[in-house]
RNA sequence: GGAGAGGUGGCCGAGAGGUCGAAGGCAGCCGCCUGCUAAGCGGUUGUGGGGCUAACACCCCACCCAGGGUUCGAAUCCCUGCCUCUCCGCCA
């Protein structure tokens, strides 16, 4: 959320960001017409309290000297009936403010590279070579289905499209990646492992950014009154950690990774990415979140997009970092970078990380503050994340990038201590 | 699922319809005193919003888990929800 102040004072500059995005700045003048009218109907109820809180206190002190109040109990009595019809319109004024400025997104950094679409992006480095296969490289779902580790077919009688069951060496294959990232981020990195609930409120999904304006994209927990939803990613339980908290300078910066799974409706992606490991209602993903002082946030974006980039290099894996345009920008984000890994079969890279600083963008929805030392008043953190990485892409670029032309796969050297086996090989 | 207890400032803890943003203690900050460490003494220290400012100061409003209600007036009374704790039942 962006702040009303800012909206309000130095309106040019979100007009200017919202062109950039390709979004209407229309918008705002709706909000800016009832923002005026909030404040107004604030200044009024104000007024209108203190001529209440006034005659109360005189009301208190006759009554302690024994002397009769009812000249002023009903003009008091009248006050506060008006205050009650004013504050009404005030509660009505706030809540279509509210709902406006929540659907505003954040305004980009300025090193974010002008552009209308992803063709805009920017590839900012490549790294690791291309595999060369004397050899027709399969795509990873028929791999997979070859060396019957993955079955589709059944996960579809299962759940439905979108689903895939791991068998043997692929499931082992999928908890030796979750592990191996585990491991790395809580290693040298210093990443605090945590382990979020799942399932989270309405509160949480407000807090970094999934609600409103996004809700089609979630599963939702329908049978129950509480109102639950199946987080898309570890990002939501894990920032909202310190929703509501006041956090000591000193605390700061906070690391944490995560491994939770994914759960996603991908309404609106119909006929993309129909086959393999790409696009699944339910997938696995170690994430990584920071929360740290302003003034760190753009280093802090940096060094987190070479943690996840580490695991690439790692596993061996050919990968290039791409800086979103304005117009590809996530709602929240002010910078991201996209990290993207090779994809043999379809000689393509494609995304497998996706590494954003929000700046205070989620803190100011989630109220996740910071108090310098010495200082008056408090700030908001700025928040940050990123996959570190997506572990189905990651096992299906696996696959891909190290085929066999006998149809096995090699283990890179990092997961045979998890594997413990050099290659998966047919039965 | 059943029966109780409770949620107050950074922490502990009073409060019980009026002058309470909230006693007291701890912690923090400023100063004094003391030639050691320590102790002692005085003062001070919440957050958000609005107004006025170049800014500070200042003024006003709100906040004692959250949301409603009663009342001229609510931390205090009533209702609902959430959370925590104890006991019983059930359960991976």
């Amino acid at each position: 959320m962006l702040d009303i102040k800012i909206v309000r004072e130095k309106t040019q500059i979100v007009i200017e960001a919202l062109k950039k995005r390709g979004s209407d700045a229309s918008i705002l003048d709706g909000l800016l017409r009832l923002e005026a009218k909030r404040r107004a109907q604030l200044a009024v109820v104000e007024e209108l309290r203190q001529q209440r809180n006034v005659l109360s206190e005189e009301i208190g002190k006759l009554r302690k000297q024994g002397e009769s109040p009812s000249a002023l109990l009903e003009n008091a009595k009248k006050i506060s009936d008006e205050i009650a019809l004013k504050e009404q319109s005030l509660r009505e004024l706030e809540t279509q403010t509210l709902q406006e400025i929540l659907v505003l997104p954040n305004i980009p950094h300025e090193s974010v590279p002008l552009g209308k679409d992803d063709t805009g992006n920017v590839e900012v480095r490549k790294r690791g070579r291309l595999p060369e296969f004397s050899f027709q490289p399969k795509a990873h779902w028929d791999i997979g289905e070859d060396l019957k580790i993955l079955d589709f077919e059944r996960a579809g009688k299962i759940a439905g499209a979108r689903f895939c069951l791991y068998k043997g060496p692929g499931a082992r294959l999928e908890r030796s990646l979750i592990n191996f990232m585990l491991d790395l981020h809580t290693g040298e990195a210093g990443y605090t492992e945590v382990f979020p609930p799942v399932l989270v409120n309405k509160d949480s999904m407000t807090g970094t950014g999934q609600l409103p304006k996004f809700e089609e994209d979630l599963f939702k927990i329908g049978n129950d009154e509480r109102n639950l939803f199946l987080i898309p990613t570890a990002e939501v339980p894990v920032t909202n950690i310190f929703r509501g908290e006041i956090l000591n300078e000193e605390e700061l910066p906070v690391y944490y990774t995560a491994y939770t799974p994914c759960f996603r409706r991908e309404a609106g992606s119909y006929g993309k990415d129909t086959k393999g490991l790409i696009r699944q209602h339910q997938f696995n993903k170690v994430e990584l979140v920071k929360f740290v002082k302003p003034e760190d946030s753009y280093t802090e974006l940096e060094s987190l997009t070479l943690n996840a980039e580490e695991v690439l290099k790692r596993l061996g894996l050919p990968y290039r970092v791409v800086a979103l345009c304005t117009g590809d920008l996530g709602f929240s984000s002010a910078k991201t970078y996209d990290i993207e890994v090779w994809f043999p079969s379809q000689e393509r890279y494609r995304e497998i990380s996706s590494c954003s600083n929000f700046e205070d963008f989620q803190s100011r929805r989630a109220d996740i503050r910071f108090k310098r030392k010495g200082k008056k008043g408090t700030e908001f953190v700025h928040t940050l994340n990123g996959s570190g990485l997506a572990i189905g892409r990651t096992l299906a670029a696996m696959l891909e990038n190290f085929q066999q032309e006998d149809g096995s796969v090699i283990i890179p050297e990092v997961l045979r201590p998890y594997m413990k086996s050099e290659k998966i090989v047919k039965g």
